[in-house]
DNA sequence: CCATTATAGTTGCAATTGATACTATATCAG
DNA sequence: CTGATATAGTATCAATTGCAACTATAATGG
């Protein structure tokens, strides 16, 4: 395999292979391509939006900047969005009274049926993914993935 | 909580929180924004001229289609790292004598020494984040990924 | 062979994304 | 108060991305 020039510090087969950041996003692009095609197809939400929806209908007078600290979505793209979704009538945005800067947004009629519609398909969409593991082995993995976001957060909390 | 409409035919709260893709997606863009900047800052490398350059250490010779479906890298991406390193002098493309269409790459001396040092540097980038995992838990993880992989892969293949 | 269809890789274009700059409002020090 | 600094949200622009069309070559059926 010509490694002559490579005195064997290294492993030189399969690092990527093996290597997690990118079996981490290889995974995660392949479920988000597939759930965000079907948020498109069946109700004309991109991801973004449809998490703006949910984490409205989770907490109504949220405003963008919680959304984004809560998701760690840019502020530009909850922006863009929360316009999208104003101007399809699905959410209403009422003045806060105590900042003017921002907004408390809210579902209105049709943002709300919209995500009554959704949710269920989203956890449709999550078991026919999930759903061959036992509560166990989710459980573990999610804790996995907490205990990850806390490592790289206190690594860098730049990022 | 301002429920009134919602016949609790739906769990209202914390939807996304636990909703998995959305989880999956939230960790991943962690990591992945961490190990980008590092690249980016030491290397001069993006994350898919990254992946070419460890994908054609470790199989000398490999085409632009393999590294494709190996990664499942856009053949647009996979060309346009491919033209970068190729200008950058970092690999070599010689014709392929079995196929005039395309092209066998490989690492020049200089993508060589910078394999070398890149490849330390992901890992330490790897241990800074996964290090505090045990090797037990890091399996199992691992292997769950690839069962998801398989999951959505067998549910929709055109994915 | 030749015609048809398929594939490797590139190019052009359009959509998505995020950094930056900007506006309006808020906060804080003096 | 008032001036200086910070923050919520929007607009602008540049970079990244992927689809679609294209070129060159290959494979296949007649």
């Amino acid at each position: 395999m010509s490694n002559a020039t490579v005195p064997n510090a290294m492993p030189r087969d399969l690092i990527l292979e093996r290597f997690l950041p990118y079996r981490l996003s290889y995974t995660s692009n392949l479920v988000s391509d597939a759930v965000a095609d079907t948020y498109k197809a069946l109700f004309g939400l991109t991801i973004p939006e449809w998490r703006l929806v949910a984490l409205i209908a989770e907490r109504e007078g949220i405003t963008q900047q919680e959304i984004g600290s809560l998701s760690r979505m840019d502020k530009v793209t909850v922006s863009r969005a929360a316009i999208a979704l104003a101007d399809r009538g699905l959410i209403e945005r009422k003045p806060n009274p105590v900042d003017r800067r921002s907004q408390l947004l809210a579902l209105s009629e049709a943002g709300t049926r919209l995500y009554e519609a959704v949710a269920p398909k989203a956890l449709e969409m999550e078991r026919a993914v999930f759903g061959r593991f036992s509560d166990a082995e989710l459980e573990t993995f999610t804790v996995m993935l907490r205990r990850i976001d806390s490592a790289v957060l206190e690594a860098d909390p730049g990022v």
